[in-house]
DNA sequence: GGAACAATACTCGGATAGGCCATGTCCGAGTTTACCCGG
DNA sequence: CCGGGTAAACTCGGACATGGCCTATCCGAGTATTGTTCC
C-alpha cells in the first residue's frame, strides 16, 4: 500500500495558496517545490475537480483556495487527490468456496471488513483533525517563522 | 492508495489455521476459500518468511500458526503482505526549489510528514488492538457460533 | 515377522509472464491583457 | 486624447505514452509416506 506522492505536493501547494491573495499558476508552483509543472498540473485539476481550489484563465489567472486554510483539512486533499474509496475492499470470501454462507446471512459486513474499516476510520479521523492552517503554523515554527515569510517574498517577486 | 486484496486472504486463512492442530496446505485453504491455489501460495510465502506461519513439507505438512491467534495482531498480517513501508513516503520537498532548505534545518521530520506519520500511526495502532483471536470470536459471533465449527469439520474430513 | 531400502507422491519455494494503475507528458479551448488604429 | 477592435500570450482542461507494482502462474528442490525386499 502506497499512498500517491501527489498528495504531498497538494498539501504543500495549498500551504503554499493560503500565504497569497492573487492566483498563482501551476508553473509557478512547480518551479517553487522544483516538481514537473505538467504532472502538479494534473493534480491541481483533481483538487479544482473537488471543490478545494478555484481556477481562473487568462495570462494572470491561477489557482487560489476557496476556503480559508482552517476550513481545509489534510482529509479533504488526501480524498481530492487519492480517490474516495477506502483503502481495503472486501471481496466477500464468505460468499465462496464449500461453505459459502447463503447471502441472508451477509446483510452486515464480515468481522475482516469491519476491523480494517476501523482502523480506515481512525486513520481518516486522524488526517480530518488537521488542517492546512494547522500545516502552515508547524511548518512556521519549524523554520522560526522565516519560512511563510519567504515564501510570500518569492511569490510577490518575479519568480 | 489501495491495499493489496492478499492482506483479506491472509487474515482469513490465519483464521481458519487457528481453529486445525494440523498443518494445512495452500492448496486446501485456497479451496476452502474458493480462490486461486498459486497466489494464495505467494501470500503463504510471505506470512512464513514474516514468522507468523509455519511451513512443513512433505505429503501431511502445509501451513500452521507460530503462535496462538490472539498473540497475532491484524497489522503483522498486513505488515508481512504488504511490506513494512509506511503509507506516506516524505520525498523531501523542502531541499528542492529557490526556497531549499539547508540540510542542517531538516534534522526533524517536516510538518507534512508529521501530520501523515500521525494518521499512519493511528491507522496501525487500532489495526494491533485486533487479534486473530477477536476476528474469530467475531465471525463465531456473526453466524451463531456454526461457522467455525464448520471449518474444523471441513478440516477434518477429505475436502 | 521385523527392519532397512528404494520408489513415490505430495509439499513448499523461488523464478517467470500479463494487466492495471500511477507517473509523466503533450497539445487544444478559453480568457485576459496589451497594442494598434480610427475618430 | 479616447474608445473600440484585434492580435497575442498566458492560463487551465482533458487526451495521450511509459514504467512499476500487483495479479496470476509454473516448475524444481525437498521430505514423509508406503510398498517391497531381504534377513
Amino acid at each position: 500500500m502506497k499512498l500517491s506522492n501527489g498528495v504531498e505536493w497538494a498539501l504543500h501547494c495549498c500551504v503554499t495558496l493560503g500565504q497569497s491573495q492573487n492566483p498563482v499558476s501551476a508553473a509557478r508552483l512547480a518551479k517553487l517545490h522544483g516538481i514537473p509543472p505538467a504532472y502538479l498540473a494534473k493534480h491541481l485539476q483533481a483538487l479544482s475537480q473537488a471543490g478545494i481550489l478555484h481556477s481562473t484563465p487568462g495570462p494572470v489567472g491561477g489557482y487560489a483556495l476557496t476556503r480559508p486554510p482552517a476550513r481545509i483539512s489534510a482529509l479533504d486533499v488526501v480524498r481530492a487527490i487519492d480517490g474516495p474509496e477506502p483503502t481495503f475492499r472486501c471481496t466477500e470470501i464468505r460468499k465462496r468456496g464449500p461453505l459459502a454462507l447463503p447471502p441472508e446471512e451477509c446483510m452486515n459486513a464480515c468481522a475482516v471488513s469491519r476491523a480494517m474499516a476501523t482502523a480506515d476510520a481512525a486513520w481518516r479521523a486522524a488526517l480530518e483533525g488537521v488542517t492546512i492552517a494547522d500545516l502552515t503554523q508547524d511548518i512556521d515554527a519549524d523554520s522560526s517563522g522565516t519560512a511563510m515569510s519567504g515564501v510570500r517574498e518569492w511569490l510577490a517577486g518575479a519568480g
